[in-house]
DNA sequence: AATGAATGAGGGTTCATTCAT
DNA sequence: TATGAATGAACCCTCATTCAT
């Protein structure tokens, strides 16, 4: 079920898709219905079963191409770091700037702690060991102590999001490369 | 609409918001049926609009209870604070011990931002007020930064947040005055 | 059930029916909730089986006191008439403002076709029972056909409800002694 | 919405509709249920929802239905007629005639009273709009007053009801030919 | 006689999913 | 693949009526 064999069926599946995380964002999960994505991807009620098994298939699949699209917003900015800290800076400036534009959208990933628990944890879990990687090698490199570990990769985790639904979605009173520096003060004394 | 003229009236809503509190806590908002909460509380299904107009209604009472436990919870706890930052370290104590001992129920906040946002921010914005207020006497007394400010204090309530998913809900694998003590460390040397 | 004893019974059993005469012409039988009857009466809302035994049951009251109050309206008039053509003009100029004055209520007796079939009956072949008393008197005075009979008596009975409805209810941009002389033009040249 | 796109569409459509005629006829508005709809149409409940709204928009359709099902009973009566007065006795015999053979039915256009007004409005709103035609067209050669109106117009039709009521549905005791005719001489007179 | 809490059958409507074409 | 009609379990809420005080 799903993989799509032609080139007809590839844009078909995508418009079903697109339209998914449109109507997600907009409305949540439970106020959307089948028809309400079908209707804007243009297409067949009955064609959404030729692609997801159910509702909460295309949710899953939503959540995982915006948890991949968080990352690979974020990934190319960390490059450019200097050191350990100052890639966490701007992993929460990349960060917010990404929420901020895709702000509807980002809910849908809050919303999967109670829709799909397993895309949730593995969504913020993934996340997390990629923070804590980054903590591993700067410290390898003396950047920060030695000794950081899983606390304080979710205490990053946590700032990061909550900052990002202060300040890129409830309200953008605050320039996000501010609110990262402000942010970074905090790690730069508490991670040495 | 709904404030009982009896006594007899006054338990019977009480057992009603209680039910609600379980019930939405074990299957989530939505999944959560009226005749389950009527069922849990041993009243008739009518009973329950004798008190609230609606399913929403009852959630949000809970959430409003919900929010003023955590708080009569954590606040004694900080009143035995020697300084500001120990205060913090009690606080996030406190937090996970309560979200450990409520793990179902603690969901009901969260899922607040789907159901009733207005609730959801209520009961954040407020946290974040009483962090801020004891941040500002903290910087006052010389024990923190003079300028710390709202994107500080969203930051301490975002750590706290996650660091309660992870280590009160999720997997309860570390001592909750451990994990205080590593995330007050961050603090420590991030807010000086 | 229903006769009060004391006169306190007798007033609150007034002021729930007079409320109920309101609520019903306001918002028809269904519409209606023994709660909207007994808000307006200004009593508990058990109090009103005290006098009643069900919502139909007022109803018919209702039904009963309207129809006793047309009557009533328009007896006096009539014996004002110096023959029985008049008689019918007159009785229609009383029923057209009768219904004017009592718009949204005399909506209850047609109504009444749907929720009491027994009231209903009962209004209208009382009213065509008058109609044809006075359609015999006048023919044994020589005023009308000598064959005049239940036909002509329905038929009166429907020109009136339906003018009362246009004229009375619907719009009332035509005086209702007009409305009355017009019609009566119709019954001199069609009874004699 | 609603507008079937297939043939078999359009005959599940006509199902529901011929149905919630004669149920509304049998029970009324109110004590019919959607699912007596359906049961009679032999289609699940769900397929109501595929072409009505709601239940008062079966109902409006029924009762637009049925009042041009009345008129096109009654049209090729009339085309008839020698004359004017004629063409009147010939409608209400028509009428009479089809309320005797659709007696239950019948109802649901009073009951559109209460139900959905302007439905009633409209279909005898526009009854008088042919009788008054008719009338003036008479008037134009000569057969009746030249000052014909619209009270006379609301008169005929109240006559044409009532006499409906009593001799179509409540008791048919009488030809319809008979009670058209006495009717008729009302107007033959009065309306010279 | 009066009060208001308690009851629960019943009703309209939604919507994810299936199926025939 | 695509279409849209068909299905029916499920759910929220209303409200007439009963009952304990």
């Amino acid at each position: 079920m799903g993989q799509p064999r032609t080139e007809r069926g590839r844009r078909t599946r995508r418009a079903i898709l697109d339209a998914a995380a449109q109507e997600f964002g907009a409305r949540g999960f439970h106020a959307t219905g089948i028809t309400d994505i079908t209707r804007r991807a243009s297409v067949a009620l009955g064609s959404f079963y030729t692609y997801f098994a159910a509702k909460e298939d295309v949710f899953r699949a939503v959540v995982a191409d915006l948890s991949a699209q968080v990352g690979s917003h974020v990934a190319p900015r960390i490059a450019e770091a200097a050191d350990g800290l100052a890639a966490e800076r701007l992993a929460l400036e990349g960060f917010l700037d990404f929420v901020a534009d895709n702000q509807l959208i980002y809910r849908i990933i809050d919303e999967s702690e109670f829709v799909a628990p397993d895309s949730h944890r593995s969504h913020y879990g993934s996340s997390v060991q990629r923070i804590l990687g980054r903590l591993r090698a700067a410290a390898d490199r003396g950047e920060v102590r030695a000794d950081v570990g899983e606390v304080e990769a979710w205490a990053i985790m946590g700032m990061n999001v909550f900052l990002g639904m202060r300040f890129g979605v409830w309200d953008k009173d605050r320039d996000s490369a501010e609110v990262a520096a402000i942010a970074n003060r905090i790690l730069s004394g508490g991670l040495r």
